[in-house]
DNA sequence: ATTAAAAATGAACGTTCGTCAAGTTTGAAA
DNA sequence: TTTCAAACTTGACGAACGTTCATTTTTAAT
């Protein structure tokens, strides 16, 4: 029996514990933001989190989980931002186009993004599963309004996290041009059964910006 | 001066390469198709290709280049079988339709392809090389027959492409079920502008089967 | 203070990619 | 036929990395 300490509703362990998952994660955020996945090895992230190199998998059981960690970390955060303007709107078809929209903008635009596309199929998946609840939501809503045609929402979603990415990895490379965006909307938009001249209407509405990261 | 031997036109470092080229494609597609391309070793397709390890890098500069090399060369035969079904058919949407339909029914289908699937992106984009000419091809020619609405075909079969990856991972990871292919021809119809009732009525004409391999 | 379980550590391991110096083959010129 | 330089092949090797594990340290209850 002891009595708690008066900061302590958990022990130090599980203080300790916190600290160094979330140390991992910002490591590993930092520098494979920095030099890509396949680039960064994990004792440079050990040791920017400032632990043992083997302390690492005692936390994620190799670096692809590391990796996955840190990619769905980062599309949850965007998910949450991407929430908080949307709640305001209306049309909840315009809700999912602004989505996607800034998905396309955030992966084309943030210099440290670029290198995450590399693994593209760990990054999909990493849209797909945190932004997938907002999404799907929102497809499922705008379909009950008549707005939306989607009777097969994880499907629609999965295709459209992949092809978000693979337009992406394309920008960056300079294959395509960042022009190509707005048109990438017009045809994800598509894909969800609104007609054609609609999804050019809702890719065009003006947009309010993010919050600040 | 000399003569040239009855079956030479080149000489025979020309042959040598050739065979060899050839022998490392096929021992790399063997091997990568068995085991994934990850898991494949060079020093393994070396000695399935009877030749020595160094001996890769003259052909090849990386582990990747092979791996672009084999998907390619898998994608290529593919479209030259769809072109050879396919050059039958009247309506030029059904011909893309047909396309897309039969690299899904591939990706998915085929045990041999499912280990290529990890890397998503080098088969993406293997996909898009490689069947692109063709499919591009079928885009604008449904467009100027006035059944698709395409202005960029090429950011249209990108998306494409990678959706269709996505697609078949899901797919081979048991997270999708085989059920949505149908489905999913159906939504990447509706990105070339087509009505979605005319996607519908196009993913589900009967399909010739191709020719075997 | 004692103790046993849990967690951290970093050196060591095994594997792999890609390089390189040495050896071999080639084809034409002498 | 002999010679020769260029082109090609080879497999041992270096370097790097992800992961493991025996050892040490920390923890929290007795």
């Amino acid at each position: 029996m002891h009595a708690q300490k008066d900061s302590n509703s958990e022990g130090r362990v599980a203080r300790r514990q916190k600290r160094n998952r979330r140390a991992l994660i910002d490591a590993g955020r930092q520098i494979m933001s920095e030099k890509g996945i396949d680039a960064s090895t994990m004792l440079e992230i050990a040791e920017l989190a400032d632990v043992g190199a083997g302390t690492v998998y005692n936390y994620f059981k190799s670096k692809e989980d590391l990796a996955i960690a840190v990619l769905e970390e980062l599309m949850h955060e965007l998910a949450l931002k991407i929430e908080r303007v949307t709640d305001t709107f209306d049309d909840p078809a315009q809700v999912y186009a602004f989505g996607i929209r800034t998905v396309i903008d955030t992966a084309t635009g943030d210099v440290r993004w670029q290198q995450l596309l590399n693994r593209s199929e760990v990054l999909a998946n990493a849209t797909f599963r945190r932004m997938g609840p907002f999404a799907i939501r929102d497809m499922e809503t705008a379909t009950q309004a008549g707005r939306f045609k989607v009777d097969d929402p994880e499907l629609t979603w999965k295709m459209t996290t992949h092809a978000i990415v693979g337009v992406a990895l394309a920008v960056a490379s300079g294959e395509l041009s960042k022009s190509v965006v707005d048109e990438t909307v017009v045809r994800l938009l598509c894909m969800t059964g609104i007609g054609r001249k609609e999804a050019i209407d809702l890719a065009h509405r003006e947009r309010p910006a993010l919050p600040e990261s």
